[in-house]
DNA sequence: TCGATAAATTAGACAAGGCTAACTTTAATA
DNA sequence: TATTAAAGTTAGCCTTGTCTAATTTATCGA
């Protein structure tokens, strides 16, 4: 019991509470954004998008390809036709968008500090999804600075 | 194709792929991590953790604490006699320590960094669980050298 | 010491996101 | 054009982590 004032902890319970709340929110977005993202990749990179090849990318199998898109279908992120290529709805897009510019930006930003490209690319997998806008902001900036000084 | 941006270009599809497996592993360990660092904490700061004080932290209702402290229990990181204190096994002891030292590591990092303290932590909450060995390292020695330079 | 209150557990439901096995549909080609 | 291989879906199961409602158990103050 070395802290043995109540309010030793600088943080309040209500914001430790809602920040573990956060995390279990972003995990909750995870599967569409990282979906959106790849199928915008996808399209770019190939011309095209199908569920076989977002299977292989993301390491799981086709049946569960297929449901995760159906959600994805649901919720208006993508326009589907059996055996032609996914396509991205306009909301899509915009997720897809804003999606790989983090992803870019917190790459980036790794790589900047000293981190290994690989592990860059490995890395920011998982943290962009808990990344805030003004953490990302500071990120940015710090890529901006090195760069500048390169 | 894929523009001047470095990354997925050049990166394998069982890279990817592994990248995505890594992301669903951590998920896997998050909740372990969670309470056994804030099991400690608790025992640190008022000489005890109880179930009712983990779900008020955690902002989840009592019986999501009571089952999963049963896998906690199960994987052999605390010892349970109802109504006492939780304790922490050897185990226990040693994850919560690796966990609370990377959680004060990138913490420390996000504020050399100019994030904001509360921002910090609570971005911290997520990011922490994606971190690997090599980025933390990284994270470690920029915040030594900040604080030289202070 | 006993009874009210708080703590903890149990039971049962649900959603997400994995899987395998089996099936259907399309496309490619012989 | 008829077959076959690849792509996609469906059905059904599992595990995790959450919830509510109901129940048990311990503690503490009158």
């Amino acid at each position: 019991m070395t802290e043995t004032t109540p309010q030793a902890s600088d943080r309040s319970i209500d914001t430790q509470a809602s920040g573990f709340e956060a995390v279990r929110q972003a995990h909750q977005s995870e599967m569409v954004e990282d979906y959106v993202e790849l199928i915008a990749e996808l399209i770019h990179q190939n011309g095209a998008a199908r569920p076989v090849e977002i299977a292989e990318r993301l390491g799981v199998t086709q049946p569960t390809v297929s449901k995760n898109l159906a959600r994805l279908k649901r919720e208006g992120f993508i326009e589907q036709i059996p055996y032609r290529s996914l396509q991205l709805t306009d909301a899509g897009r915009q997720l897809a968008e804003a999606c790989r510019m983090r992803h870019r930006i917190v790459v980036e930003f790794l790589i900047a500090l000293g981190v290994s490209p690989e592990v860059a690319e490995h890395d920011a997998e998982g943290i962009e999804h808990h990344v805030s806008e003004e953490t990302l902001a500071v990120f940015k900036g710090f890529v901006r600075r090195t760069d500048e000084t390169k």
